[in-house]
DNA sequence: GCAGTCCACAAAACCGGTCTAGTTCATCGA
DNA sequence: TCGATGAACTAGACCGGTTTTGTGGACTGC
């Protein structure tokens, strides 16, 4: 037989369409008994409410949408965003919201499936990853009136509902072990300069430094492991040469910590990596690397409930701390040895 | 001003709902030149159908479905994944189409995902990844009435759409050079038994092996690096000791290139290790691993068009063959040096 | 005893499209 | 000259829910 509708339970229960609605919906204006007979009829009959009807009815989708603007290439060796997507996928599902995902090429091409979505009604809010200073996409959502959740620290004043990741606070961690270490001469290799956390951690490191007497340089890169090699080798020629890399993800590390191998440097002795991402990579490689771990699958889940909260109450943003990662320790740092 | 409908559409141009919905969707009924005008007005003001009203009407969401059983750990390190989404969803996207992705605990909660989706109406199609032997999906699916497409090589007699991956010429590819370097002592380190590209694997591997004359012993693992990684100590405590490994996953070669110099082989003078996947990880190790590589962005196009033809004809069964993968020498294969 | 409330439900409008069954009018052939 | 044909539209049913409005009966307070 076809699949029922709203009207073959309500016959059957000998009710109307709209108290089985109620009863669907557990809202007033049936007697619990006559709910419970319809909720019966509902199971035996495995009916579910057709969700474009209901999306009709509504005006709400059940759906949430992600896009990435990342390239293809690097999309899937950063365990970050299989994990973030686990997270968030987790967290939607507790309330019955499906997550629709975008690979795109660009900010551009992005602005445009955001307004796609509003136009059409597809999505009830988007989640923002890896900001940018400044960042268009959050003027463009706030006219079009999609909801929408961001990951990171937007600019203040941009009224937008965050789930702040402390950044600044991460990479004091880092600087302080290293210091603690005995390290003085630092080079950083950051990801993209266009991105604010970039921006954000090179401030933190830089302040860091001041205060505790280091002297930090800081390569930008575009996060692959082309430019993250590259990066090393440069930081490895200069003179002074510094004693300790901190890398902004793992990845980069891992080739940073190639390029060192290349270089005849011995790793930890000679010079001490630290990754700013953590992942089975970096407990891999050998030496395994000192990295900055967080639960990205709780991260994912806590934008989940940011966004729901948001769709909820669209004009009211919600703002959260993410917790702080952690500093594992693991083999590729220890004291220089001059 | 409230976001138009058709009716407005309508209204300013003059012309019925039914007039703008054949202009909209290139169908005969309006003149060219009502057509263009009525396009113009739809350009002009911004408008786009509400996706869930024509859901409704012509019964499709303009959406498939990816539901993931793997454990969310495992998920970002294989960049395949990532990859395929990639593909998928662009291939997808040339037909107007969305992605809806899913992880879940197990097989059961996935096919639990599937009849909720059929149900609600909430997706045309789903792609099926990592197919089991026997998998009860595939007949599930069937009697549900949910159009698929299946990755890998269903048992024969199921009736579904499928892109095969033609991993016995990929194996024989792997033996045959293993063959021609000299190795005639193998160890495979496999992936899940369940999996039916495993069991593929493992037997394109045995009958290559008498072919030539090696002798293949096999292992297999959950695909993490912790098995792969005590798979191959086992193996190279054995003897006769391999002269070469086969990893199904670049992460486990990984892994077992870490245990290789931990036991003091040095690879590839005393092991050669060759990987069933590539990514830039094969690429970053030292040695760099030599790997069977293939383009999974264009397969998850392949599996994107497969899915949309399956989608407009769901009675008959499409298959593709997908591109054999090539593979790629590095540094981590060399003649046995006995 | 009776108007006023409240409850439980039916009936119908509505969401915004698609699609079918007419209707009108110009064109054509005999 | 007139019926047949077909192109170009219109009107309205329809998809399957949700939400509003209406209604009969029980219960309340005075």
């Amino acid at each position: 037989m076809a699949r029922p509708t709203i009207a073959d339970i309500a016959r059957e229960a000998g009710v109307s369409k709209g108290a089985v609605s109620f009863a669907l919906n557990g809202r007033p204006g049936v007697s619990d008994e006559t709910r419970k007979r319809i909720l019966e009829i509902v199971e035996r009959r495995q009916w579910r409410p057709h969700s474009a009807a209901r999306a009709l009815g509504r005006s709400s989708t059940g759906l949430v949408g992600l896009v990435s603007a990342r390239p293809a290439r690097t999309l899937g060796v950063e365990p970050f965003f299989a994990q973030l997507i686990s997270g968030l996928q987790a967290g939607l599902s507790a309330h019955g919201v499906g997550l629709q995902l975008m690979v795109v090429e660009d900010t551009e091409a992005e602005l445009e499936v955001y307004r796609s979505w509003a136009a059409e009604n597809r999505v009830d809010g988007v989640v923002l990853l890896d900001l940018l200073t400044p960042d268009p996409r959050i003027a463009e959502l706030d006219r079009i009136g999609l909801p929408a959740v961001a990951l990171g620290d937007p600019a203040r004043g941009q009224r937008i509902s965050t789930v702040v990741a402390d950044d600044r606070a991460a990479t004091r961690t880092i600087a302080e072990y290293l210091a603690a270490l005995g390290h003085t001469r630092i080079h950083h290799i950051a990801g993209l300069p266009s991105l604010r956390h970039t921006r954000r951690r090179i401030g933190a490191l830089k302040s860091a430094a001041d205060t505790l007497g280091l002297q930090v340089a800081t390569t930008t890169t575009d996060f692959s492991d082309t430019e993250g090699a590259a990066a090393t080798r440069a930081a490895l020629t200069a003179r002074p040469t510094p004693s300790a890399l901190i890398f902004d993800s793992d990845l980069m590390a891992v080739a940073g910590l190639g390029v060192a191998m290349e270089m005849g440097r011995s790793v930890p002795r000679d010079l001490s990596i630290v990754s700013f991402d953590d992942s089975v990579l970096a407990r891999l490689m050998h030496p395994s690397l000192t990295a900055l771990s967080r639960d990205t699958f709780a991260l994912g889940e806590q934008v989940a409930d940011c966004l729901m909260q948001t769709v909820a109450a669209p004009t009211t943003p919600v703002r959260m701390q993410a917790s702080v990662p952690q500093l594992v320790v693991r083999e590729s740092t220890t004291p220089p040895q001059s």
